[in-house]
DNA sequence: TTAGGGGTATTT
DNA sequence: AAATACCCCTAA
């Protein structure tokens, strides 16, 4: 079944929308060819993830992840995080946590407590932290850390926190972020289409009025369906992949039917191209053609990145760069060169891609740059779609009546590649306080030079930054 | 996992 | 320019 990504799209982005079960939508994601170059579809299946982890009333830590990608994506496209958003965030970041106190009655759970605060705080939102100016960053957020961090050891902070999560509705915060979200990502095409359909007396006295016209005999219920706006830009599409444009596209299936026209010459053909010729007018004016969009991207993406260069030499920046990952997407598949991003994604078990790859580092080229810039992009792209799905399938129940398709040829990526990803993914210094290095110091006296995976271990939470090689990096600092 | 070599950015 | 700090890679 080869399925044309354009439609796949329409029919994911419709589906999405419907009270599936999960195990339904999961086949159906599954027999479906992925466009990958398509950030609101992402969104929405991040939406729909999220609307299925809180259909039982109460939020996971996994909510935090999809969200996390959400605002990544919606970063790329220079969308701001909302507060609403950011609210939506901090109240599930809140409940995680708070809920190992509220499960049983007095402290029965803190270890498991402590287990949250460490993973969700320490680590999760302190590497956001570090990652320049992530979205989710705000006041509210530093305010829960500090007093759930604080309730750790202090038991009047304890009561505090107890009591200031109860006024946390969560899952109202969530839904009401995935309201406003689903309102940012508009409607789905096959909507949009349909509701210009119905409401559009023009479109539909073109259709209406060509068939009743029309000497078909079909009865006229059939006619009609098979008349409707997508089937025709399905028709557009068929043959027609990567970066032609839409209205060239309806153009030349047009034409090529106009050629053909003495072969095919029935009153029937010449109605239907009629209306062909008449709605490609109306899904010019409904679809915004992706070429313009595509070459400005380009631009951009390239004046970015010399502008970075620039900023970079002048100062030391430090201003979140925009990730170009949701743009030149597009670009890359301009260049019809989408099938490599496509499929090289298991290369390297390196850290998540939501939160890394903000850095940029200064480079010798703006050639260098941009190639690195489009490197970082690939990867990090195709990791999210391979990690939105594989979370899809692990949480779903559904493994097993799974329809299994052969899967596309995964296409290698040269080590050149795998070399400029991993060296875009260095993590930003962060410099050693204090603290650390007092606590390394214990360390080595304790344990000795060289455990460093203990050391590491026995002060987890001091070195939630660090791994055990940035100890012994340290320690080789500090002992020279 | 660790030691050691090496790279890059920052500080002196 | 040299020294330092931090991070990354890889052989063993």
């Amino acid at each position: 079944m080869d399925i044309d990504t354009d439609i796949s799209r329409w029919i994911l982005e419709f589906i999405l929308r419907q009270p599936l079960d999960d195990s339904i939508l999961n086949d159906l994601i599954n027999i479906l060819p992925l466009p990958n170059n398509n950030s609101n579809l992402k969104k929405a299946l991040l939406l729909r993830k999220i609307e299925s982890e809180i259909s039982n009333g109460s939020v996971t830590e996994k909510i935090l992840e999809f969200l996390e990608l959400i605002e990544e994506l919606d970063h790329q496209e220079g969308i701001e995080t909302s507060e609403v958003t950011k609210a939506a965030y901090c109240a599930v970041a809140v409940e995680c946590t708070v809920k190992y106190l509220n499960s049983k009655e007095a402290g029965s759970d803190k270890g498991k407590y402590f287990e949250a605060v460490r993973r969700i705080w320490k680590r999760r939102i302190n590497l956001m932290e570090k990652m320049e100016n992530v979205g989710f960053v705000c006041e509210e957020l530093w305010n829960w850390r500090d007093e759930i961090e604080a309730a750790l050891w202090d038991d009047r902070c304890f009561d505090n926190v107890i009591r200031r999560s109860k006024g946390v509705f969560v899952v109202e915060a969530v839904k009401v972020f995935i309201s406003e979200a689903k309102e940012r990502i508009g409607s789905p095409f096959l909507d949009v289409v349909a509701e210009s359909y119905r409401t559009d007396d023009t479109v539909k006295a073109l259709f209406g009025g060509a068939n009743k016209e029309g000497t078909c005999r079909n009865n006229d219920r059939e006619v009609r369906k098979g008349n409707a706006l997508p089937r025709q830009k399905h028709v557009a599409f068929k043959h027609t992949r990567g970066a032609v444009r839409i209205s060239d596209s309806i153009e030349s299936e047009l034409e090529a039917s106009g050629v053909q026209d003495d072969l095919l010459s029935s009153p029937v053909i010449q109605l239907a191209e009629e209306a062909l010729k008449l709605s490609s007018l109306g899904l010019r004016a409904m679809v915004k053609d992706p070429l313009p969009d595509a070459i400005r991207l380009a631009e951009t993406l390239s004046s970015t990145a010399r502008d970075n260069m620039d900023h970079q030499l002048a100062e030391n920046n430090s201003d979140r760069v925009p990730h170009p990952v949701g743009d030149s997407r597009r670009t890359v598949q301009a260049s019809g060169d989408n099938r490599e991003a496509q499929h090289n994604c298991h290369h390297t078990a390196a850290s998540k891609p939501n939160l890394v790859n903000r850095n940029s580092a200064a480079h010798t080229s703006e050639a260098y740059a941009l190639k690195k810039l489009l490197a970082s992009t690939r990867a990090a792209h195709t990791f999210e779609w391979d990690d939105l799905l594989d979370e899809f399938n692990e949480g779903s129940a559904s493994g097993v009546n799974r329809v299994t398709l052969p899967s596309p040829k995964r296409t290698k990526l040269s080590p050149l590649k795998t070399y400029e990803f991993k060296k875009i993914t260095r993590r930003k210094p962060t410099k050693w306080s204090t603290l650390e290095e007092d606590t390394l110091r214990t360390g080595v006296q304790k344990y000795g030079s060289g455990n460093w995976t203990t050391i590491l271990g026995a002060y987890r939470d001091i070195f939630a930054v660090r791994t055990a090689g940035d100890l012994k990096d340290k320690w080789r600092n500090m002992i020279s």
